[in-house]
Formats: C-alpha cells, sequence, structure tokens
DNA sequence: TTGTCTGCAAACACTTTGCACTTTT
DNA sequence: AAAAGTGCAAAGTGTTTGCAGACAA
C-alpha cells in the first residue's frame, strides 16, 4: 500500500498530512534519535509495500536491494519497533511470529485468518467497537484498542478441505 | 476440534458429563494413545487449577510436587498439545508466550487485557458473535472461532499511571 | 566532537526434536 | 513382546543485546 506524499486526509479519526517517512523523521528528531540511512532505506521500503509482512521477509527484500541500502537484522528489527512506536506499523502475532502492517492513515481494522491459507482478509466493523467499549465500561475498564482475528476458511480453500487438519494458531 | 464421544451437551452453556480426566483418556485411547502416570498428573494439575497459566508454571508448579508425578518440559508441552486438540485446553499467545485457560464445559468468552498489570478479564457477549458472524458471511468466509483481546487499564491500574509507557503486546 | 547507530556475534526465551530407555497395552 | 511415551541433551525459531567501530548532528 501506497502512501501519498503530502496527501492530507482523514479517515475516521486519523488526520495525515506528512508522508511516511517525513513522520518517521520527525519521531525521531523529537526523540534526540538519529535519521540514518539505515531508517530511511526501511521506511521508504515498507511503505512502497504491500499489507503485511514479517521482519525476515523485510530483511530478504533489502538483500535484493542496492548495497548501500541495506540494513542488518538487528537493525530491521529495532527500526520495525520504532515504527510501531511512531505509530506508522500496526504489530500483531501470528503463527508465532510477528506480522507488521501499514497504521498511518488507515482506519482501524480486524483481520479474517484463513487457517487453510494463511490469507488475512481486512474488515471493520463500528459495530464491533460499539460493542467492545460497552462491555470495557461494564467491567470498569479503560479499552485502548483491541486485537480481533476471526479463524476460519476462505472460500478458495473451503473446496478441497477434508483431510487436512486445521491448526489454531493465534 | 474433536467432539466428545458420548458426551451430552447442549449449545451456549455448555453441559459435562465427563470428568476431564475422562474425557482426556477417551481422547487419548480413541488415538491408540496412551494413559500415562505423566499424561494423567498433568490433566489433574491442571484442571484442578485456576484458569490461565503457561508452561513454564505449570512446570514449575509439578516440581513441586510428590517426585512421582513429575514430567519432564517435553512431556508437559507435548501434553499441553494434546490437551488443547482434545478441546480440554483453549491457547493464546500473549508477550509471546503461549498461555492456556479450560476449555472444557466453559462458554465461550473473551478477554480484558490490562497492560498495566497483565491482568486477564473474562467476558463474554453473543452481540459479537452474531456480529463476527455477519462480517464473514460478507465475505464469504466461514467463521470457525475467533480471538479477540481488548487492551487496556483495568480500574485498579487507572490511578497511578502517567509516566510509564504501555506497549501493545499480543 | 559528541553521542547515537550499526553490524557482528553471541545470547535469549520459548518450544521442539533425536534417540536410547522405560512403560503401557 | 510390541508399540508408544519419556527424559535428556541438543537443536530450532524468532528476536534481542553487548560492544567496538562508523556516522549523523
Amino acid at each position: 500500500m501506497t502512501m501519498a506524499v503530502g496527501t492530507d486526509f482523514s479517515l475516521g479519526t486519523v488526520q495525515v498530512s506528512l508522508s511516511p517517512r517525513e513522520r518517521f523523521a520527525e519521531f525521531l528528531q523529537a526523540r534526540g534519535k538519529r535519521v540514518t540511512r539505515q531508517r530511511q532505506t526501511i521506511v521508504d521500503h515498507v511503505s512502497s509495500r504491500h499489507e503485511h509482512f514479517d521482519a525476515e521477509q523485510l530483511l530478504e527484500e533489502l538483500r535484493r536491494t542496492p548495497a548501500g541500502s541495506r540494513a542488518s537484522r538487528p537493525t530491521v528489527y529495532r527500526t520495525l519497533a520504532e515504527m510501531v512506536e511512531a505509530g506508522l506499523l500496526r504489530k500483531m502475532v501470528l503463527d508465532g511470529r510477528a506480522v507488521y502492517e501499514h497504521d498511518y492513515g488507515y482506519p482501524q481494522h480486524d483481520h479474517l485468518y484463513c487457517t487453510g491459507c494463511q490469507k488475512l482478509i481486512e474488515f471493520s466493523s463500528d459495530e464491533l467497537v460499539r460493542i467492545r467499549d460497552a462491555v470495557a465500561a461494564q467491567h470498569r475498564f479503560r479499552a485502548r484498542g483491541h486485537r480481533l482475528i476471526v479463524m476460519g476458511l476462505c472460500i478458495d480453500c473451503r473446496s478441497a478441505r477434508s483431510t487436512s487438519r486445521h491448526q489454531d494458531r493465534v
């Protein structure tokens, strides 16, 4: 998913007017952190990328990139964590490893996770949030966010599925 | 998930007629697996236990038990996996490690997770399931189950919270 | 220059596996 | 006796850390 540079739009509640790269630079500067070549490479690469990925995948992709723009495994992990802190990425855990997706300028959403092909389908539901908040209130709990994964089979996998075992992994 | 042989239950609030130990023995026998001392120790201990725990915790508790009833780490892990298969336990991943809770004779539910004190509060909502199924249907997806964790702060932690950083871990 | 960042290698936490021996059936 | 289970030690994952040299500010 590509983020437009210099756009100004609002989705749900989030107001976006900086490119991810700019937003990240701002975040770093605000904390006395430095805008290094590696960090820029990573934000840029991630921003020009499709939805979901994990650290190893990203690392692999960077490896195929011009020599100057590479980053080591530790740097990738460190930078992903910073991007999550900066609100650029959202992290979730699937099958034991962390999966990231864009979270900058995107409305909150949840996922349908196909246990057949590991596909993630996004959806969002205001009603869901309404219920979440109602339940939280009942328990005198202040909800800051949530994570919902609906497991099951997508239409493609529903056909030839009878032998294989479906595991509950999340 | 395997359905019990000879159990008697009704949906909504599940009715159970076998003890966890019996249920597990049945499950094992049905698969030509053996009812060993270790497996019995583990089911019994887990069944007499409170809600949420992880493998290391269980292992630790078993260590304090009469010599004859211990089980090694690999056996604990193997048995927990079997109990999940047998529908006795539910597994979820929090902060990178697997957490188990009872799933036999318990109605389906979700959790409020306090990022302040790591407390888990259970709740359940029929409305939620209704929405889940509606959304799944819209995407021609067959929902088999879901996992919802609402993150936030419990009432106890809401007081002295201003300095510390709350992390999104799930 | 000064202090942060990077990459390497090593350490990590949690979980799984290979294998010889023990136990259930 | 035959087959499956156990424990040990070792190997795996995915991720994090200590540290010396490299580099932004």
